[in-house]
DNA sequence: AATAATTTTCAGAATTTTTTGAAAATTCAA
DNA sequence: TTGAATTTTCAAAAAATTCTGAAAATTATT
């Protein structure tokens, strides 16, 4: 197998394995890709190599940014921004998870507690509690 | 707070979180309600509780149970089918995760296996691999 | 200040996922 | 058996998500 081929492969299997856990099929491309590049990618080095819309490219190069996956990088003398991903697979991983919590466990927990605290203590209330309180 | 509005604040929060995790709003539902029950329940009371419909909740009664999160009680003089939740929260934990691993985790890594079987080594490949082998 | 390059936005289009509901299949009781 | 009760299937409809592309906004250059 080709390097080349190698890779899309590998682009292309985290792409749709992706979207089983909830993030979308061109996000973890674009991740993919960058992972992959030793060097950093502007937009339409991207929209190129994906075969996608500028627009797409852009609004999920900035998810990447805000999961802290990958970084603005600038090269002197380009006036075009360039994008690199954070190589260390397990740092990627700690920064998922913590991402995740915060986004998505915390207002869980939160809901949780506004139940708790606003429900009448009652007999019937304790299988709930329990629930709510692990 | 009532208990009946808590279990419906719960069941609905439980559900919209869910989709972010890539596990559709029904099967989270349907699950969150089984979870909050003390006695088992049927399709036609799941039916009329969530207010869906009959083919939605037996498509995701049977992927609850594929996933190890209830099971089929058969209680005798019943014709019906009736379902319980797994309620101990920590089981349910350990086994969304192991599902997982064994669903979307297995497949990932042995696409990378392939990958990196299938690599001619060079030079340049050496990227790609230090990923795909950690 | 004018203009050229680049990025961002977002309404509508395309795609994917979920849901419905009626028909088919299955199960059980008489 | 027969048929009534129940469960399962699945094509089509509905809903949700993602993507496009052109226009608007921003940023840098002359």
């Amino acid at each position: 197998m080709e390097l080349k081929e190698a890779k899309d492969r590998f682009i292309h299997t985290w792409g749709t394995l992706s979207t089983q856990w909830g993030i979308n099929r061109t996000m973890s491309q674009i991740h993919a890709l960058l992972l992959l590049s030793d060097k950093a990618l502007n937009a339409d080095e991207i929209m190129e190599e994906l075969q996608i819309s500028r627009g797409n490219v852009n609004m999920n190069l900035r998810d990447l940014i805000s999961w802290g996956l990958i970084f603005k990088q600038l090269i002197p003398g380009e006036r075009k921004e360039y994008f690199v991903a954070e190589k260390d697979i397990w740092k990627v991983t700690r920064q998922i998870s913590r991402e995740r919590r915060r986004r998505e466990l915390t207002p869980l927990l939160d809901a949780m507690n506004d139940i708790r605290t606003g429900l009448k203590d009652s007999e019937e209330t304790r299988s709930l509690l329990k629930i709510v309180n692990d």
